[in-house]
DNA sequence: GAGATTATTTTGACTCGTCAAAATATAGAG
DNA sequence: CTCTATATTTTGACGAGTCAAAATAATCTC
């Protein structure tokens, strides 16, 4: 079995190339994902390499493996549908949930996880918006559209938060853009680094474009 | 926050002096019932004394300080709500939650215990019929009976199950021996180290005293 | 109570995951 | 191209938790 560490070192390595799952990821994003210094990513990655979980070129940069792949997607779905459970289930707030979730994805085994998928009706995505891996360990691949990226006039549907800090969640919770929310975008400030937003029958809302890029939409229909 | 291995340490010493908290812990008995050598107990406890979780003369034994009591009920009361909820909600074999418990355990805060406990309809005992020690850390001490300690013409309603081992639960389950049932003592045999006893409309079980040690009980009412 | 047996502690070693700081490689600026 | 700034890797250290085997203490046995 794959120890703590390493399952949390293979999800951001897979969360960090959202995009585009063949880029690289260096070491100092790495770290700085992981919360611990640039030395001590190297030596992890060093031994996920060992054990083929990742492919690793000194200097280069890192990515999963298949196999490495397919843990990490275990990992995000338990973390996905543990976060769900707690929102559902035992009526936790969807901005509190990450602290939990993030210790509960290493302690789950497969049959307790089934259940408790078949328990939740197998949900399609956790209360983030995030999609949660199905069980044979594939997901479904969709565009990545970040708000950040849509011009005055669009109208997008949001889709996902990227950003699980509880202030990041609260923010958005009260101002009315969690995941399902149609908006409007009003405007966009590029010397300002703003933009602005109105969900339907609400303030319009603006922030900067850091906040911008860690909400995904699609157009909506 | 005390380690994974730490809780499980102070968890152990607390089930080792069930029937009296005062009573020292040897070495022995503590490397053998956390599946480690004798000498990694000795440094472990050292470092538990350190911590001022235990009492600790070497040569002598172990106990556990109220500090260190408190953990270990903090974490007998996680390993038995969990048990609950496997059993009760996602519908799991009380024979097979011990694994997933043992873990889980360790990795469910405060707030979302409480949760569980509220959507449980704060149940008192598990599915192996172990009391659930209070969110205050208190456990009302009861009076440990074991069904091998009864004689012949004894009727008595079996309580707890001690050991946890899948296959012991399964020989419990398929004679009829689950907590709630009672059973008359039909003999003991001191020279043949066994006895047996007659659940009420099932087939007499004969078993070693060993086993018998494993179940506790109350007199019937 | 001396000697043998058993239990406990100590010592030395190892893996994992981490940091601080030094060494080195790469990328950028002119 | 060369020098400098930045990123990465290396080295040495540490605590946690473990084992094997040696040293020592405690407990039986006669
Ligand atoms: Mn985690
Ligand atoms: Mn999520
Ligand atoms: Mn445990
Ligand atoms: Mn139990």
């Amino acid at each position: 079995m794959p120890s703590q560490a390493t399952e949390d070192y293979l999800k951001h390595i897979f969360q960090l190339t959202l995009e585009n799952p063949h880029q690289l990821v260096s070491m100092g994003d790495l770290a700085e994902s992981m919360e611990v210094v640039p030395g001590t990513a190297t030596s992890m990655v060093k031994k996920l390499h060992r054990d083929k979980l990742v492919h690793y070129e000194a200097y280069s940069g890192v990515k999963l493996t298949s196999k490495g792949r397919k843990t990490a997607l275990r990992v995000l779905r338990r973390h996905r549908l543990v976060e769900t459970l707690l929102v559902e289930t035992f009526g936790l707030d969807w901005a509190e949930v990450h602290e939990d979730a993030e210790r509960l994805e290493h302690a789950i085994s497969d049959k307790l996880m089934e259940r408790i998928d078949s328990f939740l009706g197998h949900p399609l995505t956790d209360p983030h918006g995030d999609p949660i891996p199905a069980s044979d360990g594939e997901m479904p691949t969709t565009k990545i559209h970040r708000l950040v990226d849509g011009v005055a006039g669009d109208k997008v549907t949001i889709t996902r938060i990227l950003d699980q800090e509880q202030a990041f969640l609260r923010f958005i919770d009260e101002r009315g853009l969690r995941p399902g929310t149609t908006v409007r975008i009003e405007q966009t400030d590029d010397v300002g680094d703003a933009m602005t937003v109105r969900p339907s029958r609400r303030q319009p809302v603006t922030m900067g474009r850091a906040a911008a890029r860690k909400l995904l939409v699609e157009p909506a229909g």
